[in-house]
DNA sequence: CGCTCCCGCCAATTC
DNA sequence: GAATTGGCGGGAGCG
Protein backbone atom coordinates (compact mmCIF):
# COMPACT_ATOMS: atom_id res chain seq x y z
CA UNK A 1 0.00 0.00 0.00
CA UNK A 2 2.57 2.22 0.69
CA UNK A 3 4.07 2.21 -2.88
CA UNK A 4 0.62 2.17 -4.28
CA UNK A 5 0.08 5.54 -1.90
CA UNK A 6 3.16 6.78 -3.48
CA UNK A 7 1.80 6.24 -6.54
CA UNK A 8 -1.36 7.42 -6.68
CA UNK A 9 -0.89 9.93 -4.38
CA UNK A 10 2.48 12.17 -4.80
CA UNK A 11 1.55 14.85 -2.35
CA UNK A 12 3.62 14.01 -0.40
CA UNK A 13 3.99 17.17 1.32
CA UNK A 14 0.60 18.61 1.27
CA UNK A 15 -0.27 17.33 4.66
CA UNK A 16 -2.20 19.12 7.63
CA UNK A 17 1.08 20.52 8.20
CA UNK A 18 0.69 23.25 5.61
CA UNK A 19 -2.72 23.62 7.38
CA UNK A 20 -1.10 24.25 10.49
CA UNK A 21 1.45 26.21 9.00
CA UNK A 22 -0.21 29.50 9.40
CA UNK A 23 -1.44 28.64 12.68
CA UNK A 24 0.16 30.78 15.32
CA UNK A 25 -0.20 29.13 18.35
CA UNK A 26 -4.00 30.31 18.67
CA UNK A 27 -7.21 28.53 17.48
CA UNK A 28 -6.95 28.73 13.60
CA UNK A 29 -10.02 27.15 10.90
CA UNK A 30 -9.87 24.64 8.60
CA UNK A 31 -12.25 24.19 5.95
CA UNK A 32 -12.84 20.77 4.61
CA UNK A 33 -12.42 21.48 1.24
CA UNK A 34 -9.34 23.04 1.23
CA UNK A 35 -7.98 20.42 3.35
CA UNK A 36 -9.40 18.31 1.07
CA UNK A 37 -7.67 19.92 -1.83
CA UNK A 38 -4.47 20.63 -0.21
CA UNK A 39 -4.30 16.81 0.64
CA UNK A 40 -5.70 15.90 -2.84
CA UNK A 41 -8.02 13.70 -1.54
CA UNK A 42 -11.72 12.92 -1.88
CA UNK A 43 -13.70 14.77 0.67
CA UNK A 44 -14.87 11.57 2.39
CA UNK A 45 -11.79 11.04 3.49
CA UNK A 46 -11.37 14.24 4.93
CA UNK A 47 -14.47 13.34 7.15
CA UNK A 48 -12.71 9.97 8.63
CA UNK A 49 -9.72 11.83 9.43
CA UNK A 50 -11.51 14.84 10.72
CA UNK A 51 -13.53 12.92 13.14
CA UNK A 52 -10.62 10.30 14.15
CA UNK A 53 -8.71 13.92 15.13
CA UNK A 54 -11.74 15.32 16.43
CA UNK A 55 -12.18 12.44 19.15
CA UNK A 56 -8.96 12.97 20.94
CA UNK A 57 -9.08 16.47 21.36
CA UNK A 58 -7.15 17.74 18.25
CA UNK A 59 -10.12 19.29 16.41
CA UNK A 60 -13.25 20.80 16.81
CA UNK A 61 -16.27 20.91 14.90
CA UNK A 62 -17.28 24.92 14.70
CA UNK A 63 -19.86 25.19 11.90
CA UNK A 64 -20.58 23.04 8.58
CA UNK A 65 -17.47 22.74 6.86
CA UNK A 66 -14.99 24.78 9.54
CA UNK A 67 -12.94 23.05 12.11
CA UNK A 68 -10.89 24.76 14.47
CA UNK A 69 -7.14 23.27 15.17
CA UNK A 70 -6.60 22.84 18.60
CA UNK A 71 -3.42 21.02 18.20
CA UNK A 72 -1.72 17.82 19.67
CA UNK A 73 -1.43 19.47 22.82
CA UNK A 74 -4.53 18.97 23.51
CA UNK A 75 -4.37 15.40 23.71
CA UNK A 76 -3.56 15.00 26.83
CA UNK A 77 -6.48 16.74 28.08
CA UNK A 78 -8.65 14.44 25.57
CA UNK A 79 -7.02 11.58 27.30
CA UNK A 80 -7.32 12.35 30.70
CA UNK A 81 -11.46 12.74 30.11
CA UNK A 82 -11.49 9.32 28.27
CA UNK A 83 -9.71 8.14 31.13
CA UNK A 84 -12.23 9.40 33.60
CA UNK A 85 -15.15 8.23 31.51
CA UNK A 86 -13.40 4.69 31.35
CA UNK A 87 -13.31 4.59 35.34
CA UNK A 88 -16.69 5.89 36.20
CA UNK A 89 -19.27 5.39 33.61
CA UNK A 90 -18.35 2.25 32.76
CA UNK A 91 -19.16 -0.46 34.84
CA UNK A 92 -17.93 -3.09 33.08
CA UNK A 93 -14.37 -1.65 31.89
CA UNK A 94 -12.87 -4.26 34.51
CA UNK A 95 -14.64 -6.78 32.98
CA UNK A 96 -13.26 -6.27 29.94
CA UNK A 97 -9.73 -5.83 30.88
CA UNK A 98 -10.23 -9.15 32.38
CA UNK A 99 -11.40 -10.05 28.71
CA UNK A 100 -8.70 -9.00 27.13
CA UNK A 101 -6.19 -9.71 29.05
CA UNK A 102 -7.33 -13.10 29.18
CA UNK A 103 -7.39 -12.93 25.23
CA UNK A 104 -4.26 -11.16 25.05
CA UNK A 105 -2.26 -14.42 25.92
CA UNK A 106 -4.92 -16.95 24.54
CA UNK A 107 -5.71 -16.67 20.85
CA UNK A 108 -9.06 -18.33 21.01
CA UNK A 109 -11.11 -15.94 22.30
CA UNK A 110 -13.51 -17.64 24.18
CA UNK A 111 -15.43 -15.41 26.59
CA UNK A 112 -15.96 -16.90 30.34
CA UNK A 113 -18.88 -16.36 31.27
CA UNK A 114 -20.09 -13.16 30.49
CA UNK A 115 -22.93 -12.81 28.00
CA UNK A 116 -23.24 -9.09 27.34
CA UNK A 117 -20.39 -7.32 28.14
CA UNK A 118 -20.08 -4.58 25.17
CA UNK A 119 -17.86 -2.04 25.78
CA UNK A 120 -19.40 0.04 23.65
CA UNK A 121 -23.54 -0.07 24.29
CA UNK A 122 -22.89 0.21 28.16
CA UNK A 123 -22.65 4.01 28.13
CA UNK A 124 -24.97 6.37 26.26
CA UNK A 125 -28.58 5.33 24.84
CA UNK A 126 -30.92 4.63 27.77
CA UNK A 127 -31.50 8.21 27.95
CA UNK A 128 -35.02 8.33 26.87
CA UNK A 129 -34.71 8.92 23.12
CA UNK A 130 -35.35 5.91 20.72
CA UNK A 131 -32.28 3.85 20.21
CA UNK A 132 -32.66 3.76 16.80
CA UNK A 133 -31.28 7.26 16.51
CA UNK A 134 -28.51 7.49 18.61
CA UNK A 135 -27.33 4.04 16.61
CA UNK A 136 -25.98 5.93 14.14
CA UNK A 137 -23.62 8.28 16.41
CA UNK A 138 -22.65 4.88 18.71
CA UNK A 139 -21.43 3.46 15.59
CA UNK A 140 -19.38 6.84 14.46
CA UNK A 141 -15.50 6.55 13.83
CA UNK A 142 -15.26 9.38 16.60
CA UNK A 143 -16.45 7.37 19.21
CA UNK A 144 -15.03 4.04 18.02
CA UNK A 145 -11.87 5.76 18.22
CA UNK A 146 -12.62 6.57 21.96
CA UNK A 147 -13.47 3.36 23.20
CA UNK A 148 -10.72 1.97 21.20
CA UNK A 149 -8.27 3.69 23.24
CA UNK A 150 -9.83 3.29 26.30
CA UNK A 151 -9.33 0.03 26.05
CA UNK A 152 -5.93 0.50 25.92
CA UNK A 153 -5.71 2.82 28.82
CA UNK A 154 -8.04 1.00 31.38
CA UNK A 155 -6.86 -2.65 30.49
CA UNK A 156 -3.60 -4.13 32.00
CA UNK A 157 -2.76 -5.48 28.90
CA UNK A 158 -0.72 -3.75 27.06
CA UNK A 159 -0.78 -5.40 23.86
CA UNK A 160 -4.30 -5.50 21.96
CA UNK A 161 -5.05 -6.79 18.32
CA UNK A 162 -7.87 -5.79 16.74
CA UNK A 163 -9.41 -8.41 16.62
CA UNK A 164 -9.69 -8.94 20.34
CA UNK A 165 -10.60 -4.89 20.33
CA UNK A 166 -13.67 -5.28 18.01
CA UNK A 167 -14.50 -8.42 20.04
CA UNK A 168 -14.22 -6.65 22.92
CA UNK A 169 -16.17 -3.40 21.57
CA UNK A 170 -18.58 -5.42 20.04
CA UNK A 171 -19.81 -7.31 22.92
CA UNK A 172 -21.32 -10.79 22.13
CA UNK A 173 -22.92 -9.74 18.64
CA UNK A 174 -21.68 -13.38 17.31
CA UNK A 175 -22.19 -11.97 14.13
CA UNK A 176 -19.06 -12.52 11.36
CA UNK A 177 -20.26 -9.68 9.63
CA UNK A 178 -20.21 -6.91 12.17
CA UNK A 179 -17.02 -8.38 13.13
CA UNK A 180 -15.53 -7.86 9.95
CA UNK A 181 -16.79 -4.25 9.33
CA UNK A 182 -15.60 -3.28 13.03
CA UNK A 183 -12.15 -4.63 12.22
CA UNK A 184 -11.73 -2.44 9.18
CA UNK A 185 -12.93 0.55 10.97
CA UNK A 186 -9.83 -0.33 13.65
CA UNK A 187 -7.72 -0.23 10.90
CA UNK A 188 -8.61 3.05 10.08
CA UNK A 189 -8.34 4.01 13.72
CA UNK A 190 -5.29 2.17 14.47
CA UNK A 191 -3.26 3.79 11.21
CA UNK A 192 -4.20 7.40 12.26
CA UNK A 193 -3.63 6.90 15.82
CA UNK A 194 -0.09 5.47 14.89
CA UNK A 195 0.78 7.97 12.90
CA UNK A 196 0.32 10.21 16.03
CA UNK A 197 2.19 7.98 17.85
CA UNK A 198 -0.41 7.18 20.42
CA UNK A 199 -0.26 3.32 19.58
CA UNK A 200 2.03 1.38 17.32
CA UNK A 201 2.20 -1.59 16.25
CA UNK A 202 3.96 -4.75 17.16
CA UNK A 203 3.76 -8.67 16.90
CA UNK A 204 2.54 -10.54 19.98
CA UNK A 205 6.01 -11.85 21.40
CA UNK A 206 4.10 -15.55 21.15
CA UNK A 207 1.08 -15.44 18.58
CA UNK A 208 2.83 -13.73 15.57
CA UNK A 209 -0.04 -12.07 15.56
CA UNK A 210 -0.13 -7.86 14.71
CA UNK A 211 -0.95 -6.16 17.97
CA UNK A 212 -0.74 -2.75 18.86
CA UNK A 213 0.33 -1.14 21.79
CA UNK A 214 -0.46 2.45 23.75
CA UNK A 215 2.27 5.09 23.92
CA UNK A 216 -0.01 7.61 25.14
CA UNK A 217 0.50 7.62 28.49
CA UNK A 218 4.18 8.46 29.51
CA UNK A 219 6.02 5.58 31.73
CA UNK A 220 3.36 3.14 32.56
CA UNK A 221 6.14 1.11 34.23
CA UNK A 222 4.91 -2.04 33.62
CA UNK A 223 7.23 -4.88 34.50
CA UNK A 224 5.60 -6.60 31.97
CA UNK A 225 6.55 -3.80 29.10
CA UNK A 226 10.87 -4.12 29.72
CA UNK A 227 9.90 -7.44 27.76
CA UNK A 228 7.81 -6.45 24.53
CA UNK A 229 8.91 -2.75 24.66
CA UNK A 230 12.15 -3.25 23.21
CA UNK A 231 10.70 -4.89 19.88
CA UNK A 232 10.78 -2.58 17.19
CA UNK A 233 7.99 -1.79 14.87
CA UNK A 234 7.00 -4.06 11.95
CA UNK A 235 8.23 -3.47 8.77
CA UNK A 236 11.51 -1.83 10.51
CA UNK A 237 14.42 -4.07 10.77
CA UNK A 238 15.71 -4.20 13.79
CA UNK A 239 18.93 -6.22 13.78
CA UNK A 240 22.20 -3.58 14.74
CA UNK A 241 23.27 -4.97 11.55
CA UNK A 242 21.02 -2.94 8.83
CA UNK A 243 21.44 -4.28 5.83
CA UNK A 244 22.13 -0.85 3.87
CA UNK A 245 20.58 -2.44 0.71
CA UNK A 246 17.29 -2.57 2.70
CA UNK A 247 14.97 -1.78 0.02
CA UNK A 248 14.75 1.76 -0.97
CA UNK A 249 11.72 2.39 0.33
CA UNK A 250 12.08 -0.12 3.28
CA UNK A 251 12.40 3.01 5.74
CA UNK A 252 10.01 4.80 3.14
CA UNK A 253 7.11 2.49 3.28
CA UNK A 254 7.55 1.75 6.82
CA UNK A 255 7.01 5.56 8.07
CA UNK A 256 4.42 5.91 4.85
CA UNK A 257 2.61 3.13 5.73
CA UNK A 258 2.05 4.26 9.33
CA UNK A 259 2.79 8.40 8.92
CA UNK A 260 1.08 8.94 5.67
CA UNK A 261 -1.46 6.57 5.43
CA UNK A 262 -1.43 8.51 7.28
CA UNK A 263 -4.80 8.83 8.25
CA UNK A 264 -5.46 7.50 5.08
CA UNK A 265 -5.02 8.18 1.98
CA UNK A 266 -3.79 11.82 2.96
CA UNK A 267 -0.31 11.22 3.18
CA UNK A 268 -0.39 13.49 6.24
CA UNK A 269 2.89 14.23 8.45
CA UNK A 270 1.56 13.91 11.81
CA UNK A 271 4.75 14.13 13.29
CA UNK A 272 6.15 17.23 11.24
CA UNK A 273 3.05 19.10 12.17
CA UNK A 274 4.01 18.42 16.02
CA UNK A 275 7.07 20.05 15.78
CA UNK A 276 5.67 23.00 13.80
CA UNK A 277 3.26 22.82 16.81
CA UNK A 278 5.67 22.03 19.65
CA UNK A 279 7.62 24.99 17.99
CA UNK A 280 4.75 27.20 17.58
CA UNK A 281 4.29 26.36 21.42
CA UNK A 282 7.26 27.10 22.70
CA UNK A 283 7.38 30.30 21.15
CA UNK A 284 4.36 31.50 22.68
CA UNK A 285 5.15 30.29 26.27
CA UNK A 286 7.93 31.81 25.88
CA UNK A 287 9.50 30.54 29.44
CA UNK A 288 5.98 28.86 30.74
CA UNK A 289 8.87 25.78 32.16
CA UNK A 290 7.73 22.10 31.49
CA UNK A 291 4.44 22.52 31.94
CA UNK A 292 4.45 21.85 28.26
CA UNK A 293 4.88 18.47 29.04
CA UNK A 294 3.44 16.01 26.40
CA UNK A 295 2.80 13.88 28.25
CA UNK A 296 0.90 11.16 26.19
CA UNK A 297 3.52 11.72 23.72
CA UNK A 298 6.96 11.40 24.78
CA UNK A 299 7.44 7.59 24.12
CA UNK A 300 8.94 6.80 27.33
CA UNK A 301 12.74 6.26 25.07
CA UNK A 302 12.39 9.64 23.87
CA UNK A 303 15.36 10.90 26.08
CA UNK A 304 18.34 9.49 25.46
CA UNK A 305 18.01 5.90 24.74
CA UNK A 306 19.77 4.51 27.46
CA UNK A 307 22.55 6.42 28.88
CA UNK A 308 24.27 3.17 28.54
CA UNK A 309 23.36 0.10 29.86
CA UNK A 310 21.03 -0.13 27.56
CA UNK A 311 20.81 -2.03 24.87
CA UNK A 312 23.35 -1.18 21.90
CA UNK A 313 22.29 0.62 18.18
CA UNK A 314 19.27 1.64 17.35
CA UNK A 315 20.31 1.75 13.71
CA UNK A 316 21.42 4.80 13.16
CA UNK A 317 19.76 5.50 9.91
CA UNK A 318 16.75 5.50 11.70
CA UNK A 319 15.13 8.36 11.18
CA UNK A 320 11.98 7.51 12.64
CA UNK A 321 13.75 7.38 15.89
CA UNK A 322 15.51 10.42 15.51
CA UNK A 323 12.54 11.95 15.20
CA UNK A 324 11.61 10.62 18.34
CA UNK A 325 14.40 11.46 20.23
CA UNK A 326 14.23 14.91 18.83
CA UNK A 327 10.36 15.44 19.74
CA UNK A 328 10.88 18.80 21.79
CA UNK A 329 10.24 18.60 25.52
CA UNK A 330 11.36 21.50 25.74
CA UNK A 331 13.57 23.27 23.00
CA UNK A 332 15.48 26.22 22.45
CA UNK A 333 17.26 27.41 19.37
CA UNK A 334 19.07 24.72 18.50
CA UNK A 335 16.86 22.44 18.96
CA UNK A 336 14.82 24.36 16.82
CA UNK A 337 17.32 24.90 14.20
CA UNK A 338 17.02 20.42 14.47
CA UNK A 339 14.32 20.12 13.84
CA UNK A 340 14.43 22.21 10.53
CA UNK A 341 17.18 20.39 9.58
CA UNK A 342 15.72 16.99 10.00
CA UNK A 343 12.70 18.00 8.80
CA UNK A 344 14.72 19.35 5.14
CA UNK A 345 16.87 16.24 5.13
CA UNK A 346 14.02 13.76 5.60
CA UNK A 347 12.08 15.50 2.79
CA UNK A 348 15.14 14.74 0.96
CA UNK A 349 15.30 11.73 1.57
CA UNK A 350 11.44 10.86 0.85
CA UNK A 351 12.03 12.63 -2.85
CA UNK A 352 15.28 10.09 -3.59
CA UNK A 353 12.88 7.07 -2.10
CA UNK A 354 10.29 8.50 -4.74
CA UNK A 355 12.86 8.14 -7.44
CA UNK A 356 14.13 4.85 -6.43
CA UNK A 357 17.21 6.28 -5.68
CA UNK A 358 17.66 5.96 -2.50
CA UNK A 359 21.12 6.53 -1.43
CA UNK A 360 21.20 5.78 2.08
CA UNK A 361 23.37 7.67 4.54
CA UNK A 362 26.63 6.85 5.87
CA UNK A 363 26.07 4.64 8.82
CA UNK A 364 26.04 6.15 11.94
CA UNK A 365 29.04 7.86 13.30
C1' DC B 1 -5.02 -17.33 1.02
C1' DG B 2 -5.41 -13.95 4.83
C1' DC B 3 -4.43 -9.40 6.27
C1' DT B 4 -4.96 -4.50 5.09
C1' DC B 5 -7.55 -0.86 4.01
C1' DC B 6 -8.93 1.91 -0.38
C1' DC B 7 -12.94 3.41 -2.62
C1' DG B 8 -17.15 5.22 -3.19
C1' DC B 9 -22.26 4.03 -2.94
C1' DC B 10 -25.84 5.92 -0.78
C1' DA B 11 -28.40 6.88 3.62
C1' DA B 12 -28.77 10.09 7.49
C1' DT B 13 -28.28 14.97 8.68
C1' DT B 14 -27.95 19.61 8.17
C1' DC B 15 -28.54 23.82 5.76
C1' DG C 1 -34.39 19.96 -2.01
C1' DA C 2 -29.58 20.50 -2.21
C1' DA C 3 -25.41 19.94 0.24
C1' DT C 4 -22.88 17.82 4.03
C1' DT C 5 -21.66 14.10 6.72
C1' DG C 6 -20.32 9.68 7.30
C1' DG C 7 -21.74 4.23 7.85
C1' DC C 8 -20.64 0.41 5.55
C1' DG C 9 -18.85 -3.37 2.96
C1' DG C 10 -17.03 -4.92 -1.68
C1' DG C 11 -13.03 -6.08 -3.30
C1' DA C 12 -8.18 -4.67 -4.90
C1' DG C 13 -3.34 -5.11 -3.57
C1' DC C 14 0.21 -7.32 -1.25
C1' DG C 15 2.75 -10.41 1.44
Amino acid sequence: MASKNHLIYSRKDKSLGVLCSNRQGGVESIGLDNAANQLGVERRRIYDIVNILESVGVLTRRAKNQYTWKGFTAIPHALQQLREQAFNETPKVSQVCSFLTHVANDNDCRGPSSSNNSYTDMHAKSSGSSKSENNRKEKSLGLLTQNFIKLFISSTADLISLDTAATALLGDIRDPTAMRTKVRRLYDIANVLTSMDLIEKVRHPETGKPSFRWLGSNTKSKTLDTNVSKRRTFGTNITNRDDSKRKQIDTMSDWSSKDVTAAMHGNIDFKKVKYNENIATQEQSSRNSKEFVFGPFTPATVPKVGTSGNKKLKRAQDWENLADTYRPQYCNKALTDLFGHYEDAYKSWYVEADEKKVAHRSPES
